[in-house]
RNA sequence: GGAAGGGUGCCAGAGUGGACGAAUGGAACGGUCUCGAAAACCGUCAGGGGUGCAAGCCUCUCGGGGGUUCAAAUCCCCCCCCUUCCGCCA
């Protein structure tokens, strides 16, 4: 959620940056929130009034039965009655005009930084690093798509999944299966140094699914267990933001850094039938996910140090990659500022997005309540919260496939995965 | 899934209709004392919202939501969570 009161002290700079996003009905709904927030404030005030009138009365009825002159009492009490009904009408615009104003405010996306590169679409995503680790030419026995290599190799069956799931399900197989598991052993190593690992729940409420933004706007994206409000995470974002919903961080503690590993699940609803083939894009998949949640001072070095440490993996990894920023018109619900890296896949001969690295200001953090008590300070504010995939694996398994191929059909291994795969550092046709 | 007992501030814990946003103890923080420390003593010590330049004032919050009442931490209803026992179970 934005914050109603910078909206309400500067509509202006909220509205100019908020237009950025290239979608005009969000002023629309700046307008709206700001309405619904100044009914709101009179109601309050017109709500407080009346019930210190009835504080202030009911302590005197106290007062009067004790001294045992309960018709004066009684006097009293008709007249706090009458004060209770006007209140409790008011109570009901209360309720209705919070319901209204909650709804606008969780449909509103974040504010852009001031910094974010103002675009209309991905095709105006700025490239910040790279190409790097890409060759001049690939040869020809490089330019195979992943699905025919792993296919080849035994080590993807897609068509089986198929049969036990339904489309857009995966299934890895012999060292294929040992390759999806040392990329998230891999991942997670490499940012073991700061972030301690959480082994979370898959399932979540929507309280947790709230929190990160995918609720109320994106549920057709989820699934859901309906009969238990639960819903499968799609990132392990979603519980990580959670662990702290509600708790007030001493400002010491922050940095806070967690790592983990987990599946990932969503339903695709919007864009059934693209990308289909092979692992680029499944109902459920693996990811290893890098989270923090910072001071908002410290916010910025730590969208740095995220970019950093995903950055390196890939690097380790020895596959071309790029880092572009998301623009304006580009970025997630949630997202204040985010930058994307990309692996070049010469079989498909696409760049393919393997992690995005967001700064979500203090947007999930007020709809999560995760707030933060300065040293020495009274009172609290939100923290800020970040995030990046530290390593998606479809994408980068695909990657592999498809860059270290071999004239002979058989495929490399990075040798930053070989202490993982049990002794295989190439993958053979059966 | 069944039964019983619980949920109060940073922690422990009192409070069963009115003077309670909440006793008391501990922790923490500031101070006095001390060469320094401990002890002792003094003080501070919840969060949200509204309003105000500010000091402040008002209001809400005792797991969550509703209800009864002039008045609810306290009474009633629903839900959530925790503990123990039983059942089931990787």
């Amino acid at each position: 959620m934005i914050d109603i009161r910078y909206l309400r002290s500067d509509p202006e700079t909220v509205r100019e940056l908020m237009a950025r996003r290239n979608k005009p009905e969000l002023i629309g709904l700046l307008d709206e929130a700001l309405g619904f927030d100044g009914r709101m404030r009179e109601i309050t005030a017109e709500r407080d009034a009346i019930r210190q009138q009835v504080n202030e009365l009911s302590k005197q009825v106290g007062a009067l039965r004790r001294s045992g002159d309960d018709k004066a009492a009684e006097g009293l009490q008709a007249e706090s009655r009458s004060l209770g009904e006007k209140e409790q009408s008011l109570a009901a615009e209360t309720d209705e005009v919070t319901a209204q104003l909650k709804d606008v405010l969780l449909r509103l996306p974040n504010i852009p930084h001031a910094d974010v590169v103002v675009g209309s679409d991905d095709s105006q995503n700025p490239i910040i690093t790279g190409p790097n680790n890409l060759p001049a030419t690939f040869p020809a026995h490089q330019r195979v798509a992943h699905w025919d290599t792993a296919t080849a190799l035994g080590i993807l069956d897609n068509e089986r999944a198929v049969k036990i799931s339904g489309a857009m399900f995966t299934m890895q197989r012999g060292a294929g299966a040992t390759l999806a598991r040392a990329l998230c052993q891999y991942a997670l190593d490499c940012n073991a140094d700061a972030f301690e690992e959480i082994r979370p729940p898959s399932l979540v409420s929507t309280a947790t699914l709230t929190a990160t933004g995918q609720l109320p706007k994106f549920a057709d994206d989820a699934y859901s267990m309906s009969k238990d409000d639960l819903w499968c995470i799609p990132t392990a974002e979603a519980p990580l933001t959670s662990i702290h919903a509600g708790e007030v961080l001493a400002e010491a503690d922050l940095p806070i850094r967690y790592m983990a590993h987990s599946s990932c699940y969503r339903r695709e609803a919007g864009s059934a039938g693209r990308d289909t083939r092979g692992m680029l894009r499944s109902h459920e998949f693996d990811k290893v996910e890098i989270f923090s949640i910072a001071t908002p001072e410290g916010a910025p070095a730590m969208l740095t140090e995220l970019t950093t440490r995903v950055e390196r993996v890939i690097a380790n990894l020895g596959l071309p990659y790029r880092i572009i920023e998301i623009c304006t018109g580009d970025m997630g619900q949630s997202h204040h500022r985010s930058f994307d890296v990309e692996v070049y896949a010469p079989g498909c001969d696409a760049w393919l997005e393997v992690s995005s690295i967001s700064w979500f200001s203090d947007y999930q953090a007020r709809r999560g309540d995760i707030r933060m008590k300065r040293t020495g300070q009274k009172g609290t504010e939100f923290a800020h919260t970040l995030n990046a995939s530290a390593l998606a694996v479809p994408r980068v398994w695909a990657a592999i496939m498809e860059n270290f191929r071999q004239e002979d059909g058989s495929v490399a291994i990075p040798s930053v995965l070989h202490p993982y795969m049990r002794g295989t550092t190439v993958i053979h046709p059966k």
